[in-house]
DNA sequence: GCCCATAAGAAATTTTTTTCCGTTTTTTAA
DNA sequence: TTAAAAAACGGAAAAAAATTTCTTATGGGC
């Protein structure tokens, strides 16, 4: 089934920096046919390696040029706040990235705001979540960003 | 040229989900004609509102299971510094994001690894860059990840 | 009402995706 | 090492989708 050989690597890597290139100019780059190499991309998409394919837009452009990191702490460490938490964030579609930390901090948050009146009402909205400590570092400069994982331990 | 109406924002929204719908799709879905969808997608192309597409690979399944957000904190504030540290991470592929922050920190670092070995091998190429405070700080738990803004102020 | 500009839809064309099928390569086990 | 089985390949053809062109509609200003 999975033979994670060269040619998927190369495929994988082309397809994260574009994936609107078609089938074939694909197969041309890695230098297979056509439909050898369209078998590859679905069986890469059923093995769930690929998980998805996603349009990424510019933040500012659509209004969204301040990005924000929310660090939280919380006394709280029961299931039945964590649920809630869990539902607050997930619910609030300025909030782009949670994630549970190892070290002194609990939770790190990455959103997207229009300005800091908008950073202030999503702060409010995530306060209302019973949490006892959060801190907002702002984003000055956005100076590297892709979402593009490097293949060579694949 | 740009209208920026309900039916591009619902266009971009479903491109944000899924890169992969067909322009007939998407045509009915927002209940235009293919060619009406076909051209505002052009358009939102031709504009820079839409960036790129991408495929978004699975992390685990590709040998990087361990997300790590590293704090930097430097003395060097000139831009002989700067210029050399933005072309060392730039160039280390497990590095996502750099950012450059308000706040106490400097910036701060998404990256992506297989194992702590593999931190350690990052935090050696990392701290040749003349770093005054490097810290780690492990996601042991990823609650939320996505990609997609929301639209409101579109 | 008429003309112009703009946007929509229909149809034609081109490109891409998908299926079919015989062949080649690789793997497995004798 | 070799033969059988499994997996992967490549080319051609069919099906679907994207793209272009052409025509028709729609709305605003005169």
């Amino acid at each position: 089934m999975g033979r994670r050989d060269r040619i998927d690597r190369d495929i994988l890597a082309l397809l994260q920096t574009d994936a609107s290139l078609s089938t074939g100019e694909i197969a041309d780059r890695v230098s297979i046919s056509k439909t050898a190499c369209w078998r590859r991309i679905q069986q890469l998409d059923k093995e769930g390696i690929i998980q998805k394919r996603v349009a990424l837009l510019n933040a500012a452009a659509v209004g969204l040029p301040l990005t924000v990191y929310i660090s939280v702490r919380t006394n709280q460490h029961n299931d039945r706040w964590a649920g809630q938490f869990l539902q607050t964030v997930r619910d609030l579609p300025e909030v782009l990235e949670v994630h549970r930390m190892s070290g002194d901090l609990d939770y790190l948050i990455k959103a997207v705001v229009s300005d800091m009146p908008g950073y202030d009402r999503l702060y409010k909205k995530l306060i209302k979540a019973d949490l006892s400590d959060v801190s907002a570092s702002f984003v000055m400069e956005e100076m590297k960003y892709t979402t593009e994982l490097p293949l060579d331990s694949f």
